[in-house]
DNA sequence: AAGTGGTCTAGACCACTTT
DNA sequence: AAGTGGTCTAGACCACTTC
């Protein structure tokens, strides 16, 4: 209950088991009780969370020990600072969060949202490989979605969208097909689902005949494929996006540091 | 001199022009003066830096003013900290560090350092292009080399590199020809200059017939472009690497947080 | 035992925002 | 004026490495 107190702190000789490694300093500790209480929705999105002083107080710890476990929530964009007023737990729904995960830029002027048309929205079968990466079973129920992406009148985005159906369990195919706007704001805002991750497989392939169509391109015409596994609170894996982005007046961007 | 005697902070009140962004706290202002320690050379990479303790008796300030400082230089992958042991300069020449800047990673199996054939390495002149982005006037020389890189025999990466031959004056093209290790590695040991940061434009292209050849792809097959521009101390930019990935049994790999 | 980085505390004060 | 995050200090103790 008390992480201050001696009980919660590890034992400095370990009793049992060889290679645990089971060492975590206080403020790891502190950082790991505010995660839950994020991921169990105590605060949505957008809300301030208590200040450092009331959390120091509520833990029994000092502020400087809840300090650096915000600091590392912050860190990983999980809340965001903002001095004077508090801190907040970080939302897709805010213009600066918009562009966090479409690395996608205009070889000249600056980034827009992408108009978006769906092509198609509905449930169906997860297919093996797909079931696979979002750790259910293969057949379950999927929310499936494929839309193209245009920037100025131009087609340059082709991708599909899995989601597992058993967590966006009253996402309706009306919904989605009425919706035009950032798909993260849209889950985070009506399911409280937040995707906090996601790690990129890239490849250049050849676009394929409905591809090419739908993009613009002469089939065979390189376009840059990019998978997407995305995350939410602890590491759990919720959706699947598979693009292909057309190159020729855009590029993705990536640091490297 | 003294960071924390009063003369050195800043004024509470700017006495002059009007929107200068003057304000920074003292750990910052410590961490800059390391950092130009490091940028002049003063501790080469691999070397130990002076204890926390040691920098902050140097500096008048507490030991906490210091750590933060480095915390954010070691943050910044520009030191490396060991408990117990000191905090060091980093460096390429670590085995953990030579795959920071190459993302392609094989589709099964782990990463290995590749073969290099260097096909060409010489003094050129600039072009427009790449003295606009090395900053440096067109015409000025430059160092220039090809070379393709396997992986278990099968070529992957096509790539040239652009290096401004004012800042490696003594680099012979033998030296190059005959080095087959990572080249930032060498560039570090033998110049002092150390990369620590890139900015990377991929595109997804079609293979010409040159291309083609060296990485035994159809010409047309679709290529993974990939121009890189590396950064030194203080932002300065010292290296344009050009390079074309094959992604048939290797991908890109990115993590988005 | 001594030296290094790593954690934790308690308190003071600063900068920013809202009331 | 009051509340929030941001900075800075001084000191204690822990964990790890080397001597």
């Amino acid at each position: 209950m008390n992480p201050a107190t001696s009980s919660s702190r590890q034992p400095k000789a370990e009793a049992g088991a060889s290679a645990a490694p089971t060492f975590s300093p206080l403020y790891r500790q502190i950082k790991q009780l505010i995660l839950q209480r994020l991921q169990a929705g105590e605060w949505r999105p957008g809300d301030p969370i208590p200040s450092e002083i009331d959390l120091a107080a509520r833990f029994n710890v000092s502020q400087g020990t809840v300090r650096k476990a915000i600091d590392e929530l912050a860190a990983e964009k999980l809340v965001l600072r903002r001095q004077g007023k508090g801190t907040f737990v970080a939302t897709h729904s805010e213009a600066r969060a918009q562009f966090r995960f479409l690395r996608l830029k205009p070889d000249v002027g600056d980034a827009h949202y992408p108009d978006n048309t769906i092509l198609e929205a509905r449930r169906l079968r997860a297919p093996a490989d797909i079931a696979r990466q979002l750790d259910v079973r293969s057949g379950d129920s999927m929310i499936f979605m494929r839309r193209l992406q245009s920037f100025g009148g131009a087609p340059t985005i082709l991708e599909e969208l899995w989601l597992p159906g058993a967590i966006f369990k009253g996402l309706s195919v009306e919904r989605m097909q009425q919706y035009k706007g950032p798909m993260y704001a849209l889950l985070e805002t009506e399911f409280g689902v937040r995707m906090i991750r996601a790690t990129e497989s890239l490849r250049a392939v050849a676009a394929d005949a409905d591809a090419a169509a739908l993009l613009r391109v002469k089939p065979g015409a390189p376009l840059l494929s990019v998978e997407r596994l995305s995350y939410t609170y602890g590491d759990k894996p919720v959706e699947v996006r598979r693009s292909f982005y057309v190159t020729a007046h855009h590029h993705y961007e990536n640091e490297l540091s």
